[in-house]
DNA sequence: CGTTTCACAAAAGTAGTACTTATCGCAAGC
DNA sequence: GCTTGCGATAAGTACTACTTTTGTGAAACG
């Protein structure tokens, strides 16, 4: 085999037409055949087929006989799935993906701190506080914007979701994380958090300590409610 | 071939392989051979390995070299998956993923009220109160437990969800319809519907109807409240 | 002229086999 | 005892032949 195609495997394949539907250059309703993918990834036909079912259980695809390959319309697609919304977050609706995510996170962090209130063990409760501390003393530096803010505040908002104990929730994390590096990575992160934003950190993590329930939903809330005006009009 | 497997196509190994492992049957870290399979189903190669990578894509299976198939941890699963959902309540678990679900819910549904009160469109807004309206009848004369109450039940919690117009509330109308469904199933319903259910699908869908958020979020959670009691000591 | 029926062909579905590649485990050598 | 290398094993990839479904268009029919 000369220099041609990097043996264009299974994964390569599903990535780039993962990529290409979700992410909006493959527009819902758009049609192609197996054999014509062949022959673009120079794939046999076994390798092109397992992509095909792959990127059909995540419905982003459809296979009719006599038909071919059909992009399916957005509701269908897995939206809820990591790999599904990573692909997203690289085309044109990024925008919208991300103020989708938002809201659902909204939703979704303020209960989850409760349940970590309530039933969090003691290791998680400290790491939490320990993490929203890393975030303020971060964050009070003018480091909002660093690696280190980003890798803190995703490990932060992945252990809250998780040390409820619901497994649902955990798997949110997964999204969510990749809402935090979406932002990041388009710079839609300020140096300087927000006023309040550090607090309302800090203050959850304290009342999920005191296994304050109710505490650490309603600041959790405020939290969220100030990320979400941000994001809305971008 | 005698009277045996009925051409186990594609569909049906997914199903089945599928519903033992989030079911319970074989428990993570058992291993298998897609030659098992092969022989199992009596399906050719092509077929199971197609199976295989379906339930890798939904994180339930992992294949490696040398090593065979393996099954995933449970955190690894796409447990927001609806296919995988309805395999997981038929399991022994069936329980837990009830009440996980369930609290899942209670922290998306109340957003996605306030949600559709700001933004719905006015059919949806009206057709919300239908529904609403129907449940409360059918409610009232102790159809709690019947077909129609169930159907309409989905209707509503699902059209709530959607006329948020976010996409994600949306999708979490699938498993929060298996919940539905499951606890119909398995005869959790009553017949005649606690005290407040009803009441609260009404004031919630009048809330919408009037455009106001913090009322509709409000009685959201209110009924929330309620059923996360019902099924949190199943 | 409209409607139904039917046959054809297109494209996916299924099967079987041959070959390649990664990797685990063990054993031999340092 | 630790590393290194060999061999067996099981998945990955490829190719090809055959089957099944189904949309379309043409022909038959009312």
């Amino acid at each position: 085999m000369p220099t041609t195609a990097p043996t264009a495997s299974h994964a390569h394949i599903v990535e780039t037409l993962g990529r290409r539907i979700a992410g909006g250059t493959l527009a819902p309703g758009a049609g192609m055949t197996v054999a014509a993918l062949e022959q673009e990834f120079s794939a046999s036909r076994t390798v092109v087929r397992e992509a095909v079912r792959v990127l059909e259980a995540h419905g982003l695809l459809r296979s009719r006989r006599r038909v071919g390959l059909v992009v399916r319309p957005r509701e269908e697609w897995d939206s809820l799935d990591a790999t599904v919304i990573e692909w997203s977050l690289d085309g044109p609706r990024r925008h919208d993906v991300l103020r989708e995510l938002t809201e659902l996170r909204a939703a979704v962090e303020p209960v989850a701190a409760r349940l970590a209130a309530e039933r969090a063990d003691d290791t998680a409760r400290e790491l939490l506080l320990t993490w929203a501390t890393r975030l303020n003393e971060l964050g009070a530096q003018g480091l909002g914007d660093s690696e280190e803010y980003l890798e803190a505040d995703i490990a932060y908002h992945s252990l809250l979701l998780r040390a409820g104990g619901n497994p649902l929730f955990g798997k949110l994390s997964e999204p969510i994380a990749e809402i935090l590096r979406g932002r990041a990575v388009r710079g839609l992160t300020p140096s300087l958090p927000r006023v309040g934003t550090l607090e309302a950190h800090v203050a959850t993590a304290q009342a999920i300590v005191e296994r304050d329930g109710a505490g650490a939903e309603a600041s959790a809330r405020e939290h969220l409610t100030l990320v979400s005006g941000e994001v809305a009009h971008l």
